[in-house]
DNA sequence: GGGCTAATTTAGGCTGGCATAAATTTAGTT
DNA sequence: AACTAAATTTATGCCAGCCTAAATTAGCCC
């Protein structure tokens, strides 16, 4: 295997870039200079002279205006600061007695730090685990993801059943609102009513509680639906 | 207590500047501008640079030609950097499998990016430890330190035992062989013989295995003599 | 297809943190 | 007291990453 050209290591900055690239591929499709300048809190200009030295490392390709994709090198990239961020979670809140609303700003500083040793260290620790405390998928060494695609709760069909599986928001009022409703990822409910014009949805958990819950939040909660529609 | 206008969060470099006047202070006294270049393996102007900066936010007084002295505030910030890498080996060897050779570097890159928060949930897992792995004291969360001195190898005296307490060296090779030998902080010896100009030194260990160790590698190993001499 | 708006890029500037080369100070001879 | 070697500082310059202001382009509407 050709190797590429030793590895120049990441600047923390560009570390930020890709892995915010990857989630606007992600949710989106592309990921366009205002939308980086948005997640990242810097002004447009400065992603665009950011964007050129990011395509002169081969990490994206560029279309001026038009916005930017990673080339798989800054796939590789993005993923692995993805692993590193949700082993960190992982590991945070698994040993070091941190709350899974609490946890993303000391991860997001300690992944830039960390060595990939280390991260496989801990995911030793954790029994080489496949998704993080919010149900996010965590990618494997090599670079893989689990790929599977969630339903937000506000596309579960009214009358079926559904499984909370993964919060991607990482506000923490937002997850210690979810925790206190007493939905973690994995929770079975099933969608009692769905009003028009994004409206809430009342679901029942385990136990016939039911919890009204609004359009914005539900729609940040992904879930799996449990059973077929009935075919009109 | 007035508070010190906010934290405006020191930068990495400063960080490192911090440590190491620290560590010159301690060693010798004093912080000449080369000497942190050395350390910090950067040009001397660029050090003259930074101090002024240093100067400026009242970290350290300079006294132009003659070196550099840390603040109190100076001194607090040094002790928190030398708590948050003690305690940070310290875990990395005790909970994540790392060896004593192999944990300085992981704990210098990790030392900028954990929170004071962090670094004290790693101390309690530990069971607060005063002193690390290589036997080197670590301030407290209010920035004590023990101000113990023990004494180089070298320097105890022929026929007398000692402990070995701490190396403050961190090269791994050193580490290595220091452990190949059978000495960790807490071994107890006797001084059999030691040459002259700079000559090693001849000791022997628990269970009587004899140990003949050059005189720069035994100036690195901080003890503590045992008995008193007999007087003349 | 001309014109408007929003997005984007270019131009120019600033700070932190490093470098090299030249000037300066200190300290140790003699 | 003068000279010299070593340490230090000043003078400049470079790069990464950010900024604001101005120019450019894309997309859309009529």
């Amino acid at each position: 295997m050709p190797n590429s050209v030793d590895r120049p290591s990441l600047s923390r900055s560009i570390e930020d870039y890709l892995k915010v690239i990857y989630k606007l591929e992600l949710e989106s499709g592309s990921a366009q200079t205002s939308a980086i300048a948005d997640a990242l809190a810097i002004a447009p200009p400065s992603v665009s002279g950011m964007v050129k030295r990011l395509a002169d490392a081969d990490l994206v390709t560029h279309v001026p205006y038009r916005g930017v994709e990673l080339t798989e090198a800054g796939r590789r990239q993005a993923l692995r600061m993805l692993r590193r961020h949700r082993i960190l979670e992982s590991y945070l809140i698994g040993h070091l007695g941190y709350d899974w609303d609490d946890v993303d700003g000391e991860a997001e500083r300690l992944e830039h730090a960390v060595s990939d040793d280390l991260v496989e260290r801990m995911a030793v620790k954790l029994g080489n685990p496949t998704h993080d405390p919010h149900g996010a998928p965590i990618p494997s060494a090599a670079g893989t993801i689990d790929p599977t695609r969630y339903l937000p709760m506000t596309e579960i069909e009214v009358g079926l059943a559904g499984r909370f599986r993964m919060i991607g928001d990482a506000d923490p009022e937002r997850l210690r609102f979810i925790a206190s409703l007493g939905l973690r990822p994995g929770a079975e409910f099933r969608v009692l009513d769905r009003q028009p014009f994004n409206g809430p949805v009342t679901i029942e958990l385990d136990g016939g509680r039911k919890e009204v819950i609004g359009f914005a939040l539900a729609s940040s909660l992904q879930c799996e639906q449990l059973e077929e529609p009935t075919l009109p």
